[in-house]
DNA sequence: CGGATTTGACCCGCGC
DNA sequence: GCGCGGGTCAAATCCG
């Protein structure tokens, strides 16, 4: 069975990320040392805004915007990086001791998984950064995440959110140019800005075994998109009157999963999320 | 048996 | 205005 198929319907996909909400603050970190702090500190914020340059890396630094191919070709680098340096997230100075977390995170499968997010502007185009997670109180030892919004801070130029994350599980070659769709996926169209609307995009390989942030989803279609080896899963949250809805899409052994919305309940202990994050700012 | 998933049909928005 | 592609609905089916 083509893996990508099975992973789409594998029930695993129940279980769907957490839509961050609108960030908490937009602290402005602009060296490792003080990331470093926060983390090791357990106040764990790893903020950019649409104008930060913080964790950009080099080659889009000084520039707040780029195209959709551009950001990917940066995350299969990011990736490629990822796989072929298996010590690279050791030479960080985090390492988280608390013994939940370790636990979570052998549990889950997903150590020395990188994570990398990016944000997308008004027009869609994916914005690279390193933001992440807010909390403003979000310390290990409390075994949540906070992510209440703070509308105060909110920034109206940044009203969409993207993540890309990144979960290899054992190397993965990219496909050759003639393994290679000829188009890039299509953005499903309700994926389309809107005003006040959260929107976050997961790039995932598709080895990655499990992913869970206990939120329940419910499948409720799926369509074959563009040709036959191209289609898309359609889910809502399974919380009565939560909004929030995802798509599930495979391309060139990965797997995008588009989310829209905000949920209208607390969220679930997502202890793995949180590993994944600081296992990003190692590999940074 | 009830909840979740599948899948064909229908609806609608967008491009031409 | 029309046709096509994509999103959702809902009945059928599956599964625990």
């Amino acid at each position: 069975m083509d893996p990508s198929q099975q992973y789409l319907d594998d029930n695993l996909y129940s279980e769907g990320f957490e839509i961050p909400s609108q960030y908490s603050c937009f602290d402005e970190i602009r060296d490792d040392n003080s990331v470093d702090e926060l983390l090791l500190n357990n106040t764990f914020t790893l903020l950019t805004d649409e104008g930060s340059n913080a964790y950009l890396p080099e080659e889009y630094k000084g520039s707040t915007t780029c195209g959709e191919v551009d950001a990917e070709e940066h995350l299969l680098a990011r990736i490629e990086k990822s796989i072929s340096s298996p010590t690279a997230d050791q030479s960080g100075s985090v390492k988280p001791t608390n013994n939940d977390l370790d636990t979570c995170m052998k549990s889950d499968n997903l150590a020395n998984f990188p994570l990398m997010q990016t944000f997308t502007d008004r027009n869609g185009d994916i914005i690279p950064s390193c933001n992440n997670l807010s909390s403003t109180n979000g310390s290990i030892g409390s075994g949540r995440l906070s992510y209440e919004p703070d509308v105060s801070l909110s920034s109206p130029e940044l009203t969409v959110n993207s993540i890309i994350n990144c979960l290899p599980t054992r190397k993965q070659e990219r496909p050759s140019a003639s393994q290679q769709s000829p188009d890039p996926p299509r953005t499903p169209r309700n994926f389309k800005v809107q005003e006040g609307v959260d929107q976050v995009l997961f790039i995932v390989p598709n080895t990655t075994p499990s992913l869970k942030d206990g939120y329940q989803w419910r499948k409720y279609g799926r369509k074959q998109i563009s040709d036959a080896t191209n289609s898309r899963s359609y889910f809502r949250c399974a919380v009565h009157g939560c909004p929030v809805r995802k798509w599930t899409q495979s391309y060139q052994g990965f797997v995008r999963f588009y989310y829209k919305g905000r949920h209208n309940h607390p969220p679930p202990p997502i202890w793995w999320k949180l590993s994944q994050v600081i296992k990003f700012h190692q590999v940074l």
